[in-house]
DNA sequence: CTTTGTGCAAATTCTTTGCACCAAA
DNA sequence: TTTGGTGCAAAGAATTTGCACAAAG
């Protein structure tokens, strides 16, 4: 990936582009799976040695207040972060754990601006349930 | 709210109604608040003084694993839980923090039961952005 | 009895904070 | 030379675990 989209990310939503940000919002833009904080910094760390977890919190926190990339809890452990803001959503497997994208046909619909005088900045989607791979190994335990 | 209604939540999902689970149902039947653990544990703590938090995790966790509860991951910091189970929204102010429930017209188009092989047990639709007592509070952060 | 539920204390995990140092404008 | 970014160590908060006791069937 060229530096220089990642570089524009960053900068259309007000943000220095540092060393570490940029390391990390290539990551995510490289890596679609919806990675937590320990995720990317354990992947980032080998690279830049000096990088610190605070750092990678405190810029995964920035990045999304600032709308450069979204916040999934679709995981009641971790928080994981994903740089794809186009509106989709997301399906954990119950059994392996996985976070898998999602088309949904008709999120347009439910994803209104305002309803009833609450203003929406922000919509997400989750589903949980087995997915292809572990639904014959999950039905065994019932 | 009768007992009676609360133990039949609790046996229809297959849990044995104990003193302390049927409090912990009870509150969540009366109290469509969205409460964390801790909310809960506070408020039945005065009435059974012998309960324990982790009894309080417990049986939070069965409940909603048994589906007779639903667990809303809408704030980063805590989880949160419901005893509504029918399918609605959940909106969380930014600004206060409040969780509200939303209804949403659409919300069956998009909670299907089976895509591209991924069987899907549960949909949670989470809204984010200002209530309508923040929403001009908000504005002048900008 | 045997299984299931409860509760205490300790441990674990994820995340934040305080503060000092470094780098850029 | 002032502001903002980084990173270490420590603190904090939410949740889980190990284990012992109590209750139910």
């Amino acid at each position: 990936m060229k530096t220089s989209i990642i570089i524009d990310r960053l900068q259309d939503h007000g943000i220095k582009p540092s060393l570490q940000r940029i390391a990390i919002m290539e990551y995510l833009m490289g890596h679609y799976n919806h990675p937590t904080a320990d995720v990317i910094f354990n992947k980032l760390y080998p690279v830049i040695p000096t990088l610190s977890k605070t750092t990678v919190y405190n810029t995964l926190k920035l990045l999304a207040y600032k709308g450069a990339i979204s916040e999934i809890t679709i995981d009641e452990k971790n928080v994981r972060y994903d740089a794809e803001i186009s509106p989709h959503a997301h399906f954990r497997c119950k059994y392996c754990g996985n976070v898998f994208d999602f088309p949904v046909k008709n999120l347009s619909s439910v994803v209104a601006k305002e309803i009833d005088g609450f203003l929406i900045t922000d919509a997400q989607l989750y589903y949980k349930g087995y997915c292809k791979k572990c639904k014959t190994k999950a039905s065994q335990l019932y």
